[in-house]
DNA sequence: CTGTTTTATCCACAAATCG
DNA sequence: CGATTTGTGGATAAAACAG
């Protein structure tokens, strides 16, 4: 287990920290995923190591920030499960003799960000998300699709901080994934810590809170639990829809968010979808969410995802000039990566460090290139309704046809195809698919699972046809959200 | 049309898995 | 631990089929 590293000499610690690299690389590939540990990590090496600290050198000045901004916690504790003596691990800029990057005017230090102080880390409920420092209300980009709930979470952060009770509770925000949700919470929770003295937050996910729940109630110290939801004065809840169908959690969590709100407690709720879409939630519930303030962030236009480009290019520039990322290849990203803002923010990072190892100004070929994994893989969210109506028409039956109680032929194979489908691209259970199809019973569905696979494995004509379904119903006839196209051309 | 076979469906219940 | 999901075997009645 321990490598003691004497450093009476160099041979031996020279020796420990490549062994150390090889065994965080491979770590590290598997933590954070292939792709970003190639895009990212792929340069990195051991500057030096002794017990308690690890320097890594990085490429360029840009990478060390990324790095040391995003992967830092990881590497530490990966490191740490290596060698439980490190304390630190540092990320120093050490150009690559050949690759001369002169840009020596400055390059800054910028400030290795602080961890969070203390007496803000205090105040924040325990379990709760550590906020993302670089999401902040000045770092949101409004546009026209944002901007209600970009005013109304500013509000509710501002009241906070003066102590007033909010008009209305809870407020409860929704939009597809990577919107903007998660960085309005942040953005809250950073602006209550900083402007106040004593607010007390809670920023938890949905899903924390109910593995939370649930341990404390194993334990049985749902007491200590209970406590630590009273104390606050704003409770953040990221991803609300996580708890639908799970009926004790539920109801745990309202009884909180009630006795919060009963006192005049913020309370800010996100979720992917609006409260009256979200299934199995009890009337009761909902009826006390629609209470609040139900707001909508929706899909970003062209012209705000080129202002987000703008904006984390110019910040780029100010410390990394040098680095051109033409006008073209901007409405390139913006037009072709629409569905989602993280998404798009990997792109341009992706873009800007290759500019920058590179010293060359982006050009559209290379971003086509590099993007084009990123581009075709446009995951589209199917519904079972889609699926249904979708299969419906292919087989030229009526909806209706899909939940009612005939068997004839021509209607069990469509409903039948479409039971398989919903199993195998969606994630719902065999009993959550039964109730979709007319409330039918959940073996029902397992009996149609079964027969397609018999059916295709049978009847290649048939596969064929359950396969252009599926890639019909992948392509989608765009019922929200994405032209592929962005810019103009039909 | 009638008698038979096939099978889509539901039910009761058990085992496995999940949060 | 309790809830939910996945399975099993069996019963029934609606379709499909054979004559």
């Amino acid at each position: 287990m321990d490598k003691m590293v004497s450093t009476d000499f160099g041979g031996p610690e020279e020796h420990i920290s490549q062994e150390v690299w090889s065994q965080l690389r491979s770590m590290l590939q598997t933590e954070l995923g292939e792709k970003k540990f190639q895009i990212w990590l792929q340069n990195l090496y051991v500057v030096s190591a002794s017990d308690s600290e690890v320097e890594l050198g990085c490429p360029t000045a840009f990478n060390r920030d990324y790095v040391n901004q995003n992967f830092g916690a990881v590497i530490l504790r990966v490191l740490r499960e290596i060698n439980p003596g490190v304390r630190t691990v540092v990320f120093t800029f050490a150009p690559r003799p050949h690759l001369s990057i002169d840009n020596s005017a400055h390059v800054l230090p910028r400030e290795a960000q602080a961890p969070v102080d203390a007496s803000i880390a205090e105040r924040l409920g325990p379990g709760s998300i550590p906020p993302n420092p670089s999401c902040t209300f000045r770092d949101f980009v409004v546009g026209k699709s944002n901007h209600i709930a970009y005013t109304a979470a500013m509000k509710a952060a501002e009241q906070v901080v003066a102590a007033q009770k909010p008009q209305f509770t809870p407020l409860f925000l929704y939009s597809g994934s990577g919107l903007g949700k998660t960085h309005l919470m942040n953005a809250v929770v950073w602006h209550v810590l900083r402007n106040s003295a004593s607010a007390r937050v809670l920023y938890i996910t949905a899903e924390s809170f109910m593995r939370r729940f649930i341990t404390a109630m194993k334990e049985r110290e749902t007491l200590a639990f209970k406590d630590e939801m009273r104390n606050v004065d704003l409770l953040l809840v990221d991803d609300l829809q996580f708890i639908a169908d799970k009926n004790a959690t539920q109801e745990e969590f309202f009884y909180r968010f009630n006795e919060l709100a009963d006192q005049g407690k913020h309370v800010i709720l996100s979720a992917d979808r609006s409260p009256a879409q979200i299934d199995g939630v009890g009337d009761r519930i909902r009826a006390r969410l629609l209470h609040g303030v139900t707001l909508e962030i929706n899909a970003t236009d062209i012209e705000l995802r080129l202002a987000i480009l703008e904006r984390k290019i110019e910040r780029f520039q100010a410390q990394y000039p040098g680095v051109v990322i033409g006008d073209d290849v901007r409405r390139f990203v913006a037009g072709r990566i629409a569905s989602n803002i993280r998404e798009l923010e990997g792109a341009i990072h992706k873009l800007m460090y290759i500019a920058d190892t590179t010293q060359q100004p982006m050009t559209l070929d290379t971003a086509r290139r590099e993007l084009a994994d990123v581009i075709n893989h446009n995951e589209r969210r199917l519904s079972v309704d889609e699926i249904k109506r979708t299969t419906a028409n292919f087989y030229g039956i009526r909806i209706a046809d899909m939940d009612g109680p005939r068997r004839t032929r021509t209607l069990v194979r469509p409903r039948q195809t479409a039971m398989y489908i919903a199993k195998s691209l969606t994630s719902r259970s065999y009993p959550e698919i039964g109730k979709r199809f007319g409330g039918r019973d959940h073996t029902t569905v397992m009996h149609a699972v079964r027969q397609v696979e018999r059916h295709s494995a049978a009847d290649p004509v048939y596969h064929e046809e359950v396969q252009s379904l599926i890639r019909l119903l992948k392509d989608g006839a765009p019922s929200q959200g994405n032209d592929p196209n962005g810019t103009s051309k039909t």
